[in-house]
DNA sequence: TATTGTTATACTCTATAACTATA
DNA sequence: TATAGTTATAGAGTATAACAATA
């Protein structure tokens, strides 16, 4: 391989994977203002679009203190977008599920950020898409993220 | 392309990119919690530690208003990581150069995020490590990412 | 007048420590 | 006692509007 020859032109994988991330968080802050969300807000209502989930398990999910979650779902509970209920099994938990109207939102937004995602990757010839997504899921596969987006029919096994 | 096969187990681009972008936050946040860093903070000292810049330039390129920007100017600044300069030819403007101690840590964080990002697609076979390098960078390039992170010596031109 | 940056204000985000209620 | 979650507190981050100084 000649290395050199490509130096100048290709980024290094820790440089180009930072960019990508930043990238990514800019359009994702986009569509969070378009929506009114802030972009913690609508992580959370990410995580529970499918199926309600409940405290801990939220902030293990999103890697955040307890204390901290209680004051986001306060907030976004306040503005009606999630409800939270009590399990009668166990009346220390809470389960978080989205309002009818939390719901509409985030199924919005959610469409729009992958809308603009997919555009992001829409110039490169196919091929270069198909290797994207296949070497993509296999880093994120192998570190091990938790599905902070997605749809439940679409995950790996 | 038999789509069928792999669909349950590559993911959409969309996700991919959410879900890469969410791992290299959790690693950024990590090391900055490693650094005593904030990731404003240590996103910022990235930006000036190969040269000094003007306050707007810093707030286009970090995508802040320029309140935003001068508050973490002065918290990083009174920890004596940064230093504020008036440059003699316009007295309105201000520059910003890391303060010695600050050009050390940004160095050592620098360092430390790198090696972590590499090692997250280290267990790839070395032509996935390429081309994900190679799409990456165009990716990054056709959208105009700002560089947040990377080293002047290796820009693509 | 236009530009550079700061101050004032208000809110969200997030952490740690201490607390309450249930198991 | 251990677990689920909340309250109290404090500081960081960020936006908008109003301001000051310089060009």
């Amino acid at each position: 391989m000649f290395r050199e020859t490509t130096l100048a032109q290709t980024l290094r994988a820790d440089v180009a994977l930072i960019r990508l991330s930043f990238l990514v968080q800019s359009i994702y802050a986009q569509m969070c203002a378009k929506h009114d969300l802030s972009p913690a807000q609508a992580q959370l209502l990410c995580v529970i679009k499918d199926r309600p989930r409940g405290m801990s398990e939220l902030a293990g999910l999103l890697r955040l203190e307890r204390p901290g979650l209680s004051g986001l779902v306060d907030r976004i509970e306040r503005r009606g977008l999630v409800r939270r209920d009590t399990p009668v099994h166990d009346r220390r938990a809470v389960t978080l599920t989205p309002s009818p109207r939390g719901q509409k939102i985030v199924e919005a937004f959610y469409a729009e950020v992958s809308d603009r995602l997919l555009e992001v990757i829409a110039h490169l010839p196919a091929a270069d898409r198909r290797q994207f997504e296949r070497i993509a899921t296999k880093i994120v596969t192998i570190e091990c993220v938790p599905a902070v987006f997605g749809d439940e029919a679409n995950e790996p096994i």
